[in-house]
RNA sequence: GCCUGGGUGGCGGAAUUGGUAUACGCGCAGGACUUAAAAUCCUGUAGCUGCAUAAGCUGUGAGGGUUCGAGUCCCUCCUCAGGCACCA
């Protein structure tokens, strides 16, 4: 009898697989039609390791089940090569991102095929081939047409060992998304693309997704919607003349109506929660056009104020040094409160008083107006602003016991829920409630007004970096930013010998007068084109509408198509991408639907799945760690098969494991046994019992692998090789249907062992196996019988005896039960075919 | 600080969603085959008390609670992983 010989067959079957295009399916004709789509990896010639073969591998066999449910399954493979990933892997390896590419999309092209996985090998998509990114740019000439791509000086995320900008959502905890260097800000002028007018929807429809619920999360914290009030404060004048009874230090002013009150400027601050009768400051953020003002000699408000020479120059000095700090350094100061008294004060709408106005770098700019109310009894920030500049902290709401003691430490401090107090007409009003009601009433009053901010910001798409789209614009002295006329796409990425990011805010494309220099497309006159090129996020965040339409040439993508496979029915990925691509796309599909590029839906992914990580060695695999697992060595060592069924058993899919290799025997010696059992194949009918078996094998199974719990649908497998091999000899449609569920896990060794069997090619387009449900109704029933929720004996009885009455009377036959009762009294809970409780009184 | 998901034998992990906790695999121990080893096959394997393959007790991060019955539900807390964060 032949061995189990896994590298005399797999290359064998791949190739076969490939020419016969069995997982090409017919896109114009398909009945039922499923897009089982797979995050395409960035390659790097490195190659693809464990961890990508563990996603990939998950997927594939998804998507091999689902076929096998009588589907047309699409499960396409490409690369996602352009980019700072494959960018920066060419400078390290000090090669040219165009000939690298040519290197890392055979390797792992020839990696994948040997992962045996099922795809589509007739509808690559490459992200750095001009006949894709040429859409790519296409779609940015939409954006700009429709005024959803506009281009503005800011303070963008500056990485300095990437040399270019990234969006907000590649900043992670304050460092570079691909490096992990610490990111700086930069004012630049920049492509952004409109995203936060999208903001509501890509909430809203979180609600509707089947997605993974941390995804879900992420998305929602990401997007980060805050409904509160924007309140507009009155600046008071403090000089004398104007107003005596002030005076410098205005504590005890009458309350004079503020609509009639004299002002020299106003401040609008942000927030959720206006317990106002508590507000007893207000601060500004350093880079506040107030602040600005009070510096600038010439401006409206000095000549209305008394400042101090002395004064200006402390809040001067504390403004250059609170700007001068990176981001980084503010965050860790965070505790560390700093700040500077204006001298100057605003009225408080509801007491009526006089509250001082600070400037302090707690504070951001960019965060609601740049200006808050301080309200120290009810907000930790507050308090130790208060605390550290001897502010007065009232309360205003009472502590989780009803507390009204005065706020004194930081555990006092009351931030939500609770009973407003010292609140006039908010007295004994809930707080949630109270809020509404101040809502309300500043409103009424013209004081303030309802707003909705949201935490996302607009997505920065310029990239400072050679391997990437050129952005399809033209500067023209005359005619302004002209978009690249559709007819002239793509504008080709030029070879450029100098690839390397120039650190000074240009791309190296700058350099290449060849390419910014042109004529204007309208005047005619030379202009000049943009240098920079998109982010890759770009690129990958449509790269599914272009699987369905890769002959195409006129268009990105085929309507009919698109109809016909999208959204996309499954998606799995990693987590890693819950605000960056799973974000983009999002965005860019509801573009598309507005655009009316598309007709009948605006959610590109209906059913998302993000796996786990594989770790090795205790920590994520790193190149830096030294504990990358190549799969390489594993597949020709124990074949892809094997490699496959010990990645899915180390733990659920959406949970990841960790690569040790001494548990790999497990599945060796699994498939080695599949493998012999074809020798113990009788042409005999199956018993009852192996019926019952074979059915709850398939249906458990199958179950399992629908949930992606690939690990204990291995598990049923083996326990029924278990059954198996006890017995004597194993009918044909026994071993028929272990090869059938065992196929989608692994494909290769099915497939060989089908053919050797005599079956007709090929097992994976055979349908799952199925079984008429009443044939295997389980005959005998066993019930634990408890006595006091202690299992005392095992009781096993035909499924016609099942009646609580027989039940009762076959436990009270058991010796222990007996011993147990101790002739006491006893209740009975009995629930049908699960379990019998006796309990004594 | 907030949000999400975890914590079960020596290890990876099961548990039909409130009903026999530890399936399946690794590892380990014993046995069969062998001159021997490897491979393979069989048996055992949560802890404690016990000569016991007798009997019993304890056990799912900790402590309370609900229930005839809790790994599963509720409350308080500890801890690990990931996300967000001076976000007002």
């Amino acid at each position: 009898m032949p061995k189990y010989q896994p590298e005399q067959f797999e290359k064998k079957w791949q190739e076969k697989w490939k020419q016969d295009q069995i997982f090409s399916p017919d896109l114009d004709k398909a009945k039922k039609p499923y897009f089982a789509l797979m995050m395409f990896p960035y390659p790097s010639a490195e190659g693809l390791h464990v961890g990508n073969m563990y996603a990939f591998t998950g997927a594939d066999i998804f998507t091999r089940y689902i076929r096998m449910q009588g589907y047309d399954v699409f499960e396409p493979i490409g690369l996602d090569g352009f980019g700072i990933h494959s960018e920066n892997y060419a400078i390290k390896v000090n090669q040219h991102p165009s000939k690298l590419s040519k290197v890392t999309e055979e390797r792992f092209y020839k990696q994948l095929m040997a992962l045996g996985n099922a795809f589509d090998w007739t509808r690559t998509v490459e992200t750095y081939k001009p006949d894709y990114y040429k859409w790519t740019q296409w779609i940015f000439l939409k954006m700009y047409e429709n005024g959803l791509a506009y281009r503005k000086k800011a303070e963008v995320n500056w990485c300095p060992s990437c040399k270019t900008v990234l969006a907000d959502e590649q900043v992670i905890a304050g460092k570079c998304e691909r490096c992990s260097s610490d990111v700086v800000e930069k004012m630049l002028e920049q492509w952004f693309f409109k995203i936060t007018n999208y903001a509501d929807r890509l909430l809203k429809n979180l609600n509707s997704l089947d997605w993974s619920e941390k995804v879900l999360t992420a998305q929602r914290n990401w997007i980060g919607k805050k409904e509160g009030i924007n309140i507009t404060y009155k600046v008071i004048p403090n000089n004398r003349e104007s107003h005596p009874s002030q005076a410098r230090v205005p504590s005890k002013v009458k309350k004079i109506p503020y609509a009639s009150l004299d002002f020299v400027d106003e401040i609008t601050v942000f927030t959720t929660t206006p317990v106002n009768f508590g507000a007893t400051f207000l601060v500004v953020a350093p880079e506040h056009p107030f602040v600005q003002n009070i510096l600038n000699p010439e401006s409206e408000i000095r000549n209305k104020i008394e400042i101090q020479y002395a004064k200006i120059n402390e809040i001067k000095k504390y403004v250059e040094e609170a700007t001068k700090k990176t981001e980084e350094q503010r965050k860790n100061e965070a505790q560390k409160k700093t700040g500077v008294f204006t001298e100057l004060y605003a009225i408080n709408h509801v007491s009526g008083k006089p509250i001082p106005i600070w400037i302090s770098d707690f504070v951001l700019v960019n965060v609601g107006t740049g200006a808050i109310q301080g309200c120290p009894g009810h907000d930790y920030r507050d308090f130790d602003f208060a605390k550290k500049f001897g502010l007065p902290i009232p309360r205003v709401v009472t502590g989780a016991n009803g507390e009204k003691t005065p706020i004194e430490k930081r555990e006092d401090v009351v931030e939500h829920g609770g009973v407003m107090v010292n609140s006039d007409f908010l007295n004994g009003i809930p707080f949630e409630k109270a809020m509404q009601m101040t809502m309300d009433y500043f409103e009424k009053n013209g004081w303030g007004k309802r707003v909705v901010t949201y935490h996302l910001r607009d997505w920065l798409i310029s990239r400072q970096r050679y391997w990437g789209p050129p952005i399809p614009i033209i500067y023209c002295d005359t005619c302004g930013t002209v978009p690249v006329p559709e007819i002239d796409l793509p504008v080709v990425l030029p070879y450029v010998e100098n690839f390397r990011p120039t650190g000074i805010g240009v791309s190296p494309l700058a350099s290449s007068e060849k390419f910014y220099k042109v004529d204007c497309p309208k005047c005619g006159q030379e202009a000049k084109r943009e240098t920079d090129v998109s982010d890759t996020f770009l690129d990958s965040a449509w790269y599914f509408f272009r699987y369905t339409s890769t002959e195409e040439v006129d268009s990105p993508w085929m309507l009919e198509r698109v109809k016909k496979w999208l959204p996309v029915n499954t998606y799995i990925g990693g987590a890693e991408h819950s605000v960056l691509h799973l974000l983009y796309s999002r965005f860019l599909t509801m573009v598309f639907k507005d655009l009316d590029l598309i007709s009948h839906f605006e959610e590109p992914f209906a059913r998302f799945r993000a796996h786990g990580l594989i770790i090795s060695e205790g920590a994520k695999m790193s190149k830096s760690k030294g504990n990358i697992v190549n799969p390489d060595a594993y597949i020709s060592e124990y074949g892809a098969d094997c490699l496959r069924l010990y990645l899915m058993f180390l733990g659920p899919f959406e949970q990841g494991g960790d690569f040790r290799d001494e548990a790999i025997s497990g599945p060796q010696n699994f498939l080695r046994r599949v493998w012999d059992l074809k020798e113990k194949i009788k042409d005999l009918a199956p018993s009852e019992e192996d019926k019952k078996w074979m059915y709850k094998a398939v249906e458990k199974v199958g179950r399992d692998i629908s949930n992606l719990k690939f690990n204990t649908s291995i598990a049923k497998l083996m326990e029924w090789l278990n059954y198996l091999s006890r017995k004597k000899s194993v009918t044909k449609d026994e071993y028929k249907t272990l090869l059938l569920l065992l196929a989608p896990l692994a494909p290769h060794v099915t497939e060989e062992l089908w053919s050797q069997i005599g079956e007709e090619y090929s097992i994976h387009q055979k349908p799952w196996p199925s079984f008429a449900k009443k044939s295997f109704v389980e005959e005998i029933v066993t019930i634990p019988v408890q006595v006091n929720g202690k299992v005392r004996a095992v009781i096993s009885l035909s499924a016609d005896q099942l009646s609580e009455k027989e039940v009762v009377g076959k436990a009270l036959k058991e010796e222990k039960v007996k011993k147990y009762l101790e002739k006491k009294k006893y209740k009975v809970i009995y629930v049908k075919r699960k379990i019998l409780n006796l309990v004594t009184s």
